[in-house]
DNA sequence: CTGAATTAGAGAACTTTTTCTCGATAATTA
DNA sequence: TAATTATCGAGAAAAAGTTCTCTAATTCAG
């Protein structure tokens, strides 16, 4: 019998489908607050203007079982992608670097609700240490390995210059990050084991420059949606 | 005969393919400055931690033509990536939002050397309007359609809050954008004929949270590298 | 109570991307 | 001058991801 209402066994997850998944949440929120009570993978997917196989298919994959003719409960299907991505379950995050960007990531304050949360700030700039940016504390970088094994910390941000980011990922390695996320322009090595996952905007940026060069200025009338 | 040292033909290019060619550009700039000149895809590889046939064929489908037992002359293939890219003639950009994400974006003084350049800002905030952020005033928002048009700007970047995100997407294909860069966390439609690129940072996070509660804290010892 | 319509689920087909393999070429060494 | 080796270039194979198609279950209408 295959696994029925348990999201118990994560065998392979598509990536693609994982990072889609928030589109769906946001959408299902919008349609909780105007009073739907029940959806389908069609209703969804027209919603967004995505094919409906490919919804019916991400849906699935997080393991939820909707009824034939009728589709899922709103309320359960929200409940359950909470539950699936993590979201009702926050980690604790170390930020380091403490400039715009980091400023900018502090002030996200939704966050919180979708799995993560920032509990400190580290920086190198005697500036900066000391001083308090959204109500979190500014720590001198040199205390950020201790910090990370001391509050078993999970997850580092990487908000600093590119050529710093790589020893401030060694120092979250050495106190035993798990996940870190980086959004340094920098490709930065890390061990096998740790969970990298990078937010370079000059990677879009090579995409973004070289279609509108390439792809002709189409005279399109079709509407249509995202990637 | 195959196309040679000519790159005219933008036939099928992988976007992932696209997306990696930042990092092997950094890499190579690097090398560029440690005084070396000549490079394999081998090296590149060796130096970035990733598979050597998987760099090749990137390099390759950029068209650049490379000599057997030797690789590719550093500068050559440095400008042959800006080239390919449009990196080297920059595009113009409009911003929409002044807020703290909007301000970090205004304070990247590299993206002009990496072939956009966001010439104006608006918002639609009172108090900002008429500021100026990082040397460049804050328009009110209703005048971003007719910018556009005027000054043909092919590029506009969303950086506002994401119930405003659709509206300001509306605006930009009003005054004929060719490309949206979207950085708010909201699903835009736009027509077909749109480049569309989102940055939504939920996707990743969605990402991150799943693998911190389902990819098991493995013992690794081998060192590798990112995704 | 019966038939029509809609939807989930599952597998097949297709597409895209990555990895593997091999021949050709140029530099290096004997 | 010939053998050797490192590398590019290109095609084939494999893997991953997306789209298509069909079946079974359930609701709704008559």
């Amino acid at each position: 019998m295959k696994s029925l209402a348990s999201n118990d066994r994560p065998r392979e997850i598509p990536e693609a489908s994982l990072r889609r998944l928030p589109i769906y949440y946001r959408s299902l929120q919008m349609m909780m607050r105007a009073g739907i009570s029940q959806v389908s993978c069609a209703d969804l997917a027209r919603a967004l203007g995505l094919d409906p196989t490919l919804v019916r298919k991400d849906i699935e994959m997080t393991g939820i079982v909707g009824k034939p003719r009728v589709g899922y409960t709103l309320q359960d299907l929200v409940q359950w992608i909470e539950n699936f991505l993590g979201w009702n379950r926050p980690k604790k995050a170390v930020l380091v670097g403490a400039g715009s960007l980091g400023s900018a990531l502090l002030g996200y304050d939704r966050f919180r609700s979708h799995g993560m949360e920032i509990v400190a700030v580290f920086d190198i700039d005697r500036e900066k240490i000391g001083k308090r940016i959204h109500d979190r504390l500014v720590q001198p970088l040199m205390l950020l390995p201790d910090f990370i094994t001391r509050e078993h910390v999970p997850l580092g941000l990487i908000a600093v210059p590119a050529a710093a980011a790589q020893s401030v990922a060694d120092l979250m390695v050495v106190g035993g990050i798990r996940a870190i996320w980086n959004f340094a322009p920098a490709h930065v090595r890390v061990p096998a084991r740790i969970i990298l996952q990078n937010e370079d905007l000059y990677h879009s940026l090579a995409s973004l420059s070289f279609k509108l060069e390439n792809v002709p200025p189409e005279n399109g009338i079709i509407y249509a949606e995202d990637n």
